[in-house]
DNA sequence: AAAAAAATTTAGACTTGTCTAAATTTGTTA
DNA sequence: TAACAAATTTAGACAAGTCTAAATTTTTTT
């Protein structure tokens, strides 16, 4: 059982070991969780520890199997959440991370597979991003940035990498979402 | 802005105000959250700081205007959950209550809002609790006993004082619920 | 109303997660 | 490769919330 920080750092390594490669650095993560390089360092020990993730003094740390387990596990809740959100509370694109983020620490199997049962087994959320089943799982697909995209070649955009709500607003009035053909 | 552990205080001396007259004893509390009485005088003192509640050394608590209005929201937000998930999640009525004890804490005005809107504006949980409507107000009616019900006199099941999974459980193979003529 | 019992509070300690400041290690550059 | 810069860790401190054990107050009993 993790408690709400250690949720977060797992979540926050996770996302910075898939757009890097080699092991996370204690000052991304600081960054990320918006912390003290120090405090991060006290958090890596504690997380190996319970062999969440492999920590060599000085170099950083990868998750192990388990800890990518439990990344994965609440990267599901969270966009099964913002998914939630949208499709049935009314919420805008760009409103829904800051209540994903504490909706994402409930802890209960089943609210979740229901939840992921009450949307119909949606695949991604209302980013783009992939939402991983039940058992984890997750289909990536190759994604280019638009600005990669060739002079007349055609796309569909299925997801986006700057999640600021000013980016998010400023696609909505170009009416550009998850799905347009570009 | 309140911690997990005070809003768990809160509402526990609300719940405790309701079902007695007075001021809220240290040890009261104590059982219901199952803290030393110790650890209950310290949040005293905190909750008395901010004034939540008006706190005599000895004597209890009691809540302020202002610490019944916190307690308010949290149980609105607890009865609302346990109604979604009962009328979506296919949660029975003795499942709700420990995943709705974490929703509870979920910080979002918006969020509490469309779920109540979502339900249709509920009036009642599924334990057949009212549930405080947006300003805070709820509608109780005169409730006794069934024990104390006069024989070959009519009624309705509104509600349940034994929360446990047990009795919960009894009442369902008994075809017993909220709204069955007794 | 004095003694005993029960409830409550105080004092001091512990855990978790954080911080600052200083020390150490790694890497980078000249 | 020596010196500097950047990154990381250690040491010691703090706040929140909890605990145990001892002291105090209130309540009950005789």
């Amino acid at each position: 059982m993790q408690t709400l920080s250690t949720e977060d750092y797992l979540k926050a390594i996770y996302h910075v070991s898939q757009s890097s490669s080699g092991a996370v650095a204690t000052t991304s993560i600081a960054k990320q969780i918006g912390a003290k390089p120090s405090s991060v360092t006290d958090m890596f020990k504690k997380l190996s520890d319970q062999n969440l993730v492999k920590y060599q003094k000085y170099q950083g740390v990868s998750l192990t199997s388990e800890g990518i387990k439990t990344a994965l596990r609440i990267i599901r809740k969270h966009r099964l959440w913002e998914s939630f959100l949208v499709s049935h509370l009314n919420f805008n694109w760009d409103e829904v991370h800051q209540v994903a983020e504490q909706l994402e620490h409930i802890q209960s199997e089943k609210l979740t597979n229901e939840l992921e049962r009450f949307l119909d087994y949606p695949t991604h959320d209302p980013h783009g991003d992939p939402i991983p089943n039940r058992a984890l799982f997750m289909k990536t697909y190759n994604k280019i940035l638009l600005t990669e995209l060739p002079v007349n070649k055609e796309g569909v955009c299925v997801g986006v990498k700057d999640n600021s709500s000013d980016f998010l607003r400023y696609l909505d009035r170009r009416q550009i979402g998850i799905g347009t053909p570009l």
